[in-house]
DNA sequence: CGAATTGATACGCGTCCGCTTATCATCTAC
DNA sequence: GTAGATGATAAGCGGACGCGTATCAATTCG
């Protein structure tokens, strides 16, 4: 592998473009997690959802479709599956009835930690061959990368309505 | 601009999934490219093909499709459009009249190098606000994973196809 | 109270994509 | 030379998805 020299950004060695390369990575990420959550039963938006619920517990449906970028109506199937399923809890909020508070229940929670532990493994075993410094580096920009909003990367005004 | 520095200080504190960072980075960058390349007349499918062609001439369409992970009938109508607009040339291999010959012309060399730098651009301009540290892991790390067969990263033998 | 708004839900549309089948031309093997 | 494989191409199927519309219940506002 040709090593880089990051002291000029000008003499990098050709590389392929950031995106072309993500977009590989990701699908071969993906390929590895899909199997996983297959084995607890979970799709993959399923598991975004339990993801979700789990950092903070939303108020409505809407919310959380805008928080893990989700068609609102495409979600509702969805939780209904988890609902039905034990792992999430979806009640009428008693100050706003029209709204469903969403909540995982216990088993959700096992789920999501068993599921997301067996994701954990698969990933450090694949770190664990990056060499010592890249893979610090490596995590480290992603977690600032992935949480740039998109208008910091595209440079160009939130292209949202 | 904010400096990206999420890890002054320790690591390995609890991260997203891989697979959900590379997820949202790679929609990011996709995002970041597709107004670049229609800037310069092309689609991600176009692009993906003159950035192949460029790196090694094919004998075969199925040979292309096969490398840039495309469906081998759906690139068709991508080549016939390249081709109209004169960026690429699709010639009968004479040794072999079924297959065609694909080729950059010197147009589709120049749209090529003129879209990749354009993107080039964006790409140094958003690895800039990272830690000089984390920025080299990052590029190193990104090439060697990105080149991993799948079966290396999905730990699983290639999905019988 | 009545009108406008909001949340959840169902439904349908158009798109993109991977996959399959069929067809035609050409090449290879026997 | 005939049979079977191979390459390009067209056409269609079905899934996933984003988006828009319509409906109903509940809330808010004037």
């Amino acid at each position: 592998m040709p090593s880089l020299d990051p002291t000029s950004g000008q003499h990098e060695r050709t590389r392929p473009d950031l995106a072309a390369m993500t977009t590989a990575l990701n699908r071969s990420l993906v390929a590895a997690e899909l199997p996983v959550l297959a084995e607890h039963g979970l799709t993959m938006w399923g598991y975004v959802v339990l993801l979700a619920l789990d950092e903070h517990p939303l108020r409505t449906q809407a919310a959380l479709a805008e928080a893990i970028g989700a068609d609102k109506t495409r979600i509702i199937g969805v939780l209904d599956d988890l609902q039905v399923r034990g792992l999430i809890d979806r009640q009428r909020d008693p100050a706003d009835r029209r709204a469903r508070l969403l909540s995982l229940t216990p088993d959700g929670h096992d789920v999501r930690d068993s599921a997301q532990a067996a994701i954990r493994r698969g990933e450090e075993r694949l770190l664990a061959r990056l060499p010592e410094r890249d893979r610090k580096g490596f995590v480290s920009a992603l977690i600032a990368l992935s949480t740039l909003p998109v208008e910091d990367i595209t440079g160009r005004p939130a292209d949202s309505a």
